[in-house]
RNA sequence: GGGCCUGUAGCUCAGUUGGUUAGAGCGCGCGCUUGAUAAGCGUGAGGUCGGAAGUUCAAAUCUUCCCAGGCCCA
């Protein structure tokens, strides 16, 4: 080979390569996206492409994307970027699809969080916690909230900007906004005028010492020594002699006035023991009955002292579950019946195997009491929860025998009442043993000090209370409107639907300053038609609220002589009780639909919604995690029925959470395996980010790291090239050279065909929200339809054809179309790219996100076309393994030395190939069609029979501008090194260069 | 512990009503090209379909159990 002539005898010394047609853009290579995106955000935000898109789909069906609002503090981390992208995702392809598709962004702003945040401040300033019944102390503290929340709002909406998120950044949603204050508290009010509020009780944790309500998150658990007591309950009535007694064991004596039921469990074996000895004085006699469970007697005997016992009998689960017993302190007051209640709580690890339950002391002891509530009632039994403790932890009124006695002091040590109750206990025959134990104990996160459980009033929405015109529950209508939504992955409906059938009444008050007040005067007792407890239902007192609420905030309610102001004159403030408790924030974000969705005032942009099921045309979505199941899509829910009678959504689309990348933990902070999106901003761009959930399988858990990161931007540098080889290809096209489809060549009419397919496909994949099936169908089009196909066949005709060439049109004809098509279908997802393309093609005037996605013409289609050239490409996998193996001993480099000859016996495919033109398909400088059976030593393929390649060199010189070889070289005196194409193809260009 | 859900090549995903040697893109190895060049083309190696039983002529696909993981509850 060292004798071919491929330098081509003469040099004519001219730079062939400066008369090729060689791909010319600026669209870099390299993108820098942490420099452009920025750029793109700037010229989006210059020419406010939400109000242009607003205004370039008027009139078309809204697709409303409602978004659910994140928590105003702190920065987003890569769950928020997630779930922003998604929507983003949704909101874009919607609008392409056709729809006018609106996205109000918001944030949630009200609760706990923040309050804590500005309290910590309050500390760090020395500044006392303040006095939340003080008018002034406690607006002043809601000022401080309301700034603080406004200050992460702003970053937050410059973190989710980033992110290349369109919508109406200018004018977001916030639960705080006085508009938003004014609807909250109207939507609580109507569930006051509807009767499904109303007001009963439940034990909090709480601080003797603070003298207020703590949540979960505010709790920490300490070493403390408690006392514990075993206490017999006699038996009263049941199938078990009567003069036995069920034992319990209790930590908390003073909770004992509050007790009203005990518990056991079904999978636990019990026994009937009989003291035989006991010491002289014990308060365990010889002859006491005690029910155990199995499992623990021998240690309650020990506790107790006892010197001998026997077991009597077993005690089975059923003889329980009808056991009544008598109070242990029954002569002091308590003398009611205590039912035995099945609970999977108890357990017979410790104790007695039965548990001492006082639904107004215990989360435990308050769930079971009202899961039994129903069937209690029934027998009789009344299910009203006492208030046994105040809130400086002092025994009431409603605790006989121990009034004024103190759980805890106000410095929190321990009070008097657990020797109060352990006296009586002994003085009533009805203990049997004491003691101390240290155990963990809930102790308040601020002061340290140990807390307790009471029975506070709170405000609740029933569920099952018959309300409106056709009196069904606000159960069956919320069931009813979970079949009537779509749920997007489908198991999303399982889910809700388990929750909503399943859930107690929802708790809507909260003990707290930053929020929305519950709205409502209370009668404290009967007086002029209104019985004590009656909530006031009066609709010009709730007009006056939410009109002093849209002007001034909820602070209006907080603001001294706010009771006057809204009571006056018709009703006298003396009688009626201020309810100074603020709402649960699920309230608030239940009600988004409400302030957003129906007030045309504040959001013109989404005025006239009408939904599709009203006749319209209209849908409303939610997306959000999939664990807001529980939260966000339920309480919304739960509003939009009880005030609505329906779903606030058409489509519910849920998503995973994000797992690091062995895929085997979630994401935290404190396993130290995040990656912040404002890390990958700097170092990748939005657009990785953006491809990653395109990407993913968003119905799950999705797993994230920096090898992922680095896939994604792999996979994106592939998709940009093939762009940016376009743009280069397209610097020589302009309109008047196109070629009508009817005198395209085959390859270029296959390739409208899949345009076609594809349009099809991903026109389906958006309108289902499958993103991975967009960028599944496109990604191999791209790099194997296009990149190593199509395009790499073509580079000859592009580069080295004559200008007026008609294959050479007619493949730029056909890359503008692929441009079009590709680049608006990537938009949604590429968003930041695919503008930059856009811009390099048409011009900064124009944004690939005003336009809808192309319509492709049906007669692109062309099934019989795309089957025969399946064939041809089979037959080209044979020509390149062929060329393979010619390559790898070295006979050839570039596939243009060589001249495959193909042996072609199988008939379909004989067909197929006969009038293609092998070599250009090849990229073979030629190639021979024989219709023969191939000789033995051909390559062959076992997935294509009848074809087999047989390698030879190709004859001739190469041409010294498209290095083909070709006989043909120098045939043009004037081009000695060109072949015949090449020489025309110059005298052309150096014709047009003079003119 | 309960409810809902997930587990297919290194990565991200396809695998239709159970039916021939389980596919794609990316990445990786090797080669070619040097006129998409911090690119492009070709080619190759990667999977006991989380594990174990079972149903069936036949299972990644159905059943049961187990393991790992997630969300929400307790």
């Amino acid at each position: 080979m060292a004798d071919n002539d491929q330098t081509g005898a003469e040099t004519s010394g001219r730079d062939w390569s400066q008369t090729l047609n060689l791909p010319q853009t600026d669209f870099p290579m390299r993108a820098g996206l942490p420099d452009l995106e920025p750029k793109i955000l700037a010229r989006w935000q210059e020419r406010d492409l939400y109000k242009e898109l607003r205004e370039a789909s008027k009139g078309r069906p809204k697709f409303v994307l409602h978004d659910g609002p994140p928590y105003a503090n702190g920065h987003i981390h890569i769950g928020h970027a997630l779930n922003k992208i998604l929507k983003d995702l949704v909101v874009k392809s919607q609008q392409m699809l056709g729809f006018d598709s609106n996205y109000v962004p918001g944030w949630d702003c009200h609760g706990l969080p923040i309050e804590w945040k500005i309290e910590e401040q309050y500390r760090a300033k020395g500044k006392e916690k303040p006095n939340f019944s003080d008018p002034a102390a406690i607006n002043a503290f809601r000022d401080e909230c309301r700034r603080f929340a406004e200050t992460w709002v702003d970053v937050q909406r410059e973190e989710f900007k980033r992110l290349g998120v369109i919508g109406d950044w200018a004018n977001p949603y916030l639960t705080m906004s006085y508009a938003a204050e004014a609807t909250i508290a109207s939507e609580l009010m109507k569930f006051a005028a509807n009767g499904l509020l109303y007001r009963g009780s439940k034990p909090v944790m709480w601080s003797v010492v603070e003298k207020t309500a703590l949540a979960e998150a505010e709790v920490e658990y300490q070493d403390y020594q408690s006392d514990m007591v075993w206490v017999k309950f006699p038996v009263k009535s049941g199938d078990l002699p009567k003069d036995a007694n069920v034992v319990i064991w209790t930590t908390t004596p003073w909770t004992l006035p509050g007790n009203r039921a005990i518990s056991f469990s079904s999978k636990i074996d019990y026994g009937l023991y009989e003291i035989t000895a006991a010491p002289e004085g014990n308060w365990a006699k010889a002859g006491d009955k005690l029910i155990l469970a199995d499992k623990l007697a021998a240690d309650v005997m020990k506790a107790a002292k006892v010197e001998a016992f026997e077991r009597r009998s077993a005690v089975a689960a059923d003889d329980l579950k009808g056991l009544v017993a008598k109070h242990p302190l029954a002569a002091l007051g308590y003398d009611f019946d205590v039912p035995l209640l099945d609970g999977d709580h108890v357990t017979d690890d410790t104790g007695t195997g039965f548990v001492h339950t006082a639904p107004g002391h215990g989360a435990d002891d308050y769930n079971i009491w009202i899961a039994n509530q129903k069937a209690l009632r029934d027998r009789g039994i009344d299910t009203t929860i006492p208030f046994t403790v105040d809130a400086d932890g002092v025994l009431t009124k409603e605790a006989p025998g121990f009034t004024g006695k103190r759980v805890l002091k106000e410095n929190g040590d321990k009070g008097d009442a657990n020797d109060a109750v352990i006296k009586a206990l002994s003085e009533a025959g009805n203990i049997i043993a004491r003691g101390r134990l240290k155990h963990q104990y809930p102790h308040s996160w601020r002061s340290k000090k140990p807390i307790i459980f009471r029975n506070t009033p709170q405000w609740f929405i029933a569920m099952d209370k018959g309300f409106g015109a056709d009196k069904r529950t606000l159960r069956q209508v919320a069931l009813s409107e979970i079949q009537a939504t779509e749920w997007v992955p489908e198991t999303g409906e399982n889910r809700i639907n388990g929750m909503i059938a399943n859930r107690p009444d929802w708790v809507v008050s909260r003990q707290r300053a930053w929020g929305v007040p519950i709205t409502v005067f209370v009668s404290k007792r009967d007086h002029d038609g209104h019985k004590e407890g009656d909530i006031l239902r009066d609709e010009a007192v709730n007009a006056a609220i939410a009109d002093a609420f849209a002007k001034e905030g909820a602070d209006a309610w907080f603001a001294a002589g706010s009771a006057e102001r809204f009571l006056k004159p018709k009703y006298d403030p003396a009688e009626w009780e201020q309810v100074r408790d603020v709402l649960d924030v699920w309230f608030d974000s239940g009600s988004t639909h409400a302030f957003v969705l129906d007030d045309p005032e504040q959001f013109p942009g989404l005025a006239g919604i009408e939904r599709v099921r009203d006749g319209g045309q209209d849908r409303v979505m939610y997306l959000e995690g999939s664990d807001q199941h529980r939260g966000w899509f339920h309480s919304s829910l739960l509003e939009s029925c009880g005030t609505r009678g329906r779903a606030p959504y058409d489509v519910v689309l849920t998503h995973g959470f994000i797992l690091d990348e062995k895929g085997d933990e979630k994401m935290s902070k404190s396993k130290g395996n995040v990656l912040s999106p404002q890390d990958v901003m700097k170092t990748s761009g939005a657009d990785i980010l953006r491809l990653w959930v395109a990407s993913a399988d968003t119905t799950n858990d999705i797993r994230f790291g920096p090898a992922i990161v680095q896939s994604a931007a792999e996979a994106y540098r592939k998709l940009r090239n093939t762009l940016r080889w376009m743009l280069g290809a397209l610097h020589y096209f302009s309109p008047e050279l196109q070629i009508a489809r009817a005198e395209l060549p085959e390859l270029e009419r296959l390739m409208l065909h899949r345009l076609w397919e594809l349009n099809r496909d991903v026109r389906a994949a958006y309108a289902s929200y499958d993103y991975r099936g967009v960028v599944a169908a496109l990604s191999p089009f791209m790099n194997t339809d296009l990149s190593a196909f199509y395009f790499d066949i073509r580079k000859d005709t592009l580069y080295c054809d004559a200008y007026s060439s008609v294959k050479r049109r007619a493949c730029l004809t056909v890359i503008d179309q692929i441009f079009g098509c590709v680049t608006s279908w990537l938009a949604p997802i590429l968003s930041f790219t695919a503008e930059e393309a856009w811009i390099h093609r048409y011009g900064a005037e124009r944004s690939v996100h005003l336009e809808t996605f192309p319509e492709v013409p049906e007669s692109w289609r062309d099934d019989a076309l795309a089957e025969k050239w399946e064939r041809v490409r089979a037959v080209r996998r044979v020509v390149t393994g062929a060329l393979e193996l010619e390559r790898a001993a070295k006979r050839i480099g570039s596939s243009l030395e060589a001249a495959p000859e193909v042996f072609v016996t199988d008939v379909a495919t004989l067909e197929a190939i006969q009038d293609v033109d092998l070599a250009e398909i090849s990229i073979t400088s030629s190639a021979t069609l024989v219709r023969k059976l191939a000789p033995e030593n051909a390559f062959t393929l076992p997935d294509v029979p009848g074809v087999g390649v047989v390698p030879t060199r190709a004859e001739g010189r190469k041409c010294a501008r498209s290095w083909r070889i070709t006989t043909d070289v120098g045939s043009d005196p004037s081009y000695p090194d060109l072949s015949a194409r090449d020489a025309a193809a110059v005298r052309e260009l150096d014709a047009r260069g003079a003119a």
